[in-house]
RNA sequence: GGUCUCGUGGCCGAGUGGCUAGGCUGAGCUCUGCAAAAGCUCCUACAGCAGUUCGAAUCUGCUCGAGACCUCCA
């Protein structure tokens, strides 16, 4: 990290901290992932892209990062009020399908979607319905430390005995007072003995699908325990580093530090980093608001809010250029705007390796390279770091054309510099699939060439071209309204 | 209703007291057979009002507007 400091900004003292290990070079780090009951959409794709880049850069920086992302295949309840369904549940009996084969069916299609997205794996990927054994334990522990109490067959949590002894609502920043004041009337639920109380372990009624065995009878677990079995066991009771979207501050993350107090008398993470959401004209991209999309709608266009298709690293690209703690404003002009902009950076990466040398060079390498990690070093700063970025990209077209000079030296250091940049730490890569419209344009012209050869009565010539494009894949139509192909696979 | 956040030029989006953000777009120039690419130059900013200050997009207050959370949500 070029001998400059890693600030990261702690959701949880709402400052910019020096990011320091507990047992560095090792670095644990848990984010939380999806909910596999629908497929990924965009802004769900943002909140992991940003994790990417934290996580690729913490490897740049020589950390040996355990990343867990954990995949939440049980539990998660429709809402409060309905103590009852889990949506797992739920949604496979509408489909009259095996909850496992929709849990199977979106863990895939997650995958897939990251994969385009070029996001390095996490290193551990556990699943809630593989740890509920460890669910148990802790609520056993929670309510042996008395934090937690059963009532018919559910486990809640205690949270007014807690919140008298440590800061519940630290991380949200809410005021406690208010927050037992305002929270709504949820009705139904009146067994609980706090407002705020929520379930560890949840009784299940007979049309439940997914159950398990428990102390309290069958059951599945409560919201937000997963994610605290899991970082620790994986990571320890207490380790650096915990993420996820800026929605689960208060109330899933707020649940999740009081669980792991309740149970390891200790805070899980020592750094919170949370993510802003992706918006779509100002809006919180979101299935309820159904403003949202799939990435596949948005690499092959095929939405109404979209006018065409956009390749996941022009994406990628795009979600670069904001910072993560502020919303993005998704749009149509911007994607454009971004699909450029990739082009434009990585023609200059194609042509760095062919700079010509000289003896001396008339920029100043060191001030680039530092530009680059302050940027990064400062909270993950990826925008500041891209326009340092398209500072080295005119250096290098200048270069080219012969208006600045490079020595040798200098030469090698921007190679590996823009490599570790661009490649490496933000995860960009080369795409020759983004020829999806320019094939179009392609196809146009072949058609004019076909179409004039045929007005001449040159059919050699048009049945020729019409054989060879067949022979390639290309099957052509002559229509009233003129020449269309399609494409086969 | 409560809590919080934000409001930057044609678009996206950095920046938090004085010093160029950057990308895309538009105009002009250089280069070029033409075009493209590339380089250079330029245009339109800090929601409004008031205050603090030698100096504010940046701090304070108010007004207007937008959003998030409070309910599953990245």
């Amino acid at each position: 990290m070029q001998n400059q400091e890693l600030k990261i900004y702690n959701t949880l003292t709402k400052k910019n901290e020096k990011f320091e290990p507990l047992h560095a070079p090792f670095v644990g780090m848990y984010v939380c992932g999806p909910t596999v009951y629908s497929n990924a959409h965009l802004g769900n794709c943002r909140t992991f892209v940003s994790f990417d880049i934290v996580f690729r850069y913490l490897l740049h920086c020589g950390y040996k990062v355990r990343y867990v992302r954990n995949i939440t295949d049980a539990g998660h309840l429709e809402n409060d009020a309905d103590v009852g369904e889990d949506k797992i549940g739920k949604k496979a009996k509408l489909e009259q399908l095996e909850p496992m084969e929709i849990v199977q069916r979106y863990t895939v299609d997650f995958h897939n979607v990251l994969q385009l997205f070029n996001t390095l794996p996490p290193s551990i990927e556990p699943t809630a319905t593989g740890h509920i054994i460890e669910q148990i334990e802790m609520t056993k522990t929670i309510i042996k430390n008395g934090y937690g109490y059963e009532l018919d067959g559910t486990v809640y949590f205690d949270v007014e005995k807690f919140s008298k002894e440590y800061p519940y609502t630290q991380l949200s920043g809410r005021n406690l007072e208010e927050l037992l004041n305002n929270t709504r009337d949820l009705g139904g639920q009146n067994e609980k003995k706090g407002r705020l109380d929520f379930a560890l372990w949840i009784k299940a009624k007979p049309e439940h699908i997914m159950h398990w065995p428990s102390p309290w009878g069958e059951g599945f677990p409560g919201w937000h325990i997963e994610c605290s079995a899991m970082s620790s066991k994986y990571l320890g009771s207490e380790f650096d580093i915990h993420g996820g979207g800026m929605d689960l501050i208060p109330t899933h993350h707020t649940n999740e530090i009081a669980q792991n107090i309740a149970c390891h008398h200790k805070a899980p993470a020592r750094y919170w980093i949370h993510t802003n959401m992706l918006t779509v004209n100002g809006q919180k991209m979101s299935k309820s608001l159904g403003n949202s999309f799939l990435p596949h709608e948005l690499f092959t266009g095929n939405h109404s809010l979209l006018e065409r298709g956009y390749s996941p690293m022009t994406v990628r690209f795009f979600m670069l250029q904001a910072h993560y703690r502020s919303t993005l404003d998704f749009s149509n002009e911007a994607l454009q705007a971004a699909e450029k902009g990739f082009v434009r950076l990585m023609n200059a990466m194609k042509l760095i390796g062919d700079l010509k040398t000289s003896n001396v060079s008339t920029f100043n390498i060191q001030q680039l390279t530092s530009n680059m990690y302050a940027a990064l070093n400062d909270d993950f700063n990826t925008p500041i770091a891209l326009a340092h970025l398209f500072d080295a990209v005119r250096i290098i077209n200048s270069v080219n054309d012969g208006k600045e000079t490079i020595t040798q030296e200098d030469k090698n250091i921007l190679q590996k510099l823009m490599n570790d940049f661009v490649f490496d730490i933000f995860g960009l890569k080369e795409e020759n699939t983004q020829n999806s419209n320019k094939i179009d344009g392609l196809m146009e012209l072949i058609f004019d060439i076909r179409n004039q050869a045929k007005a001449n009565k040159d059919f050699r010539t048009s049945d020729g071209i019409r054989d060879s494009l067949k022979s390639i894949g290309f099957e052509i139509k002559d229509g009233k309204e003129g020449t269309s192909y399609t494409m086969n696979n």
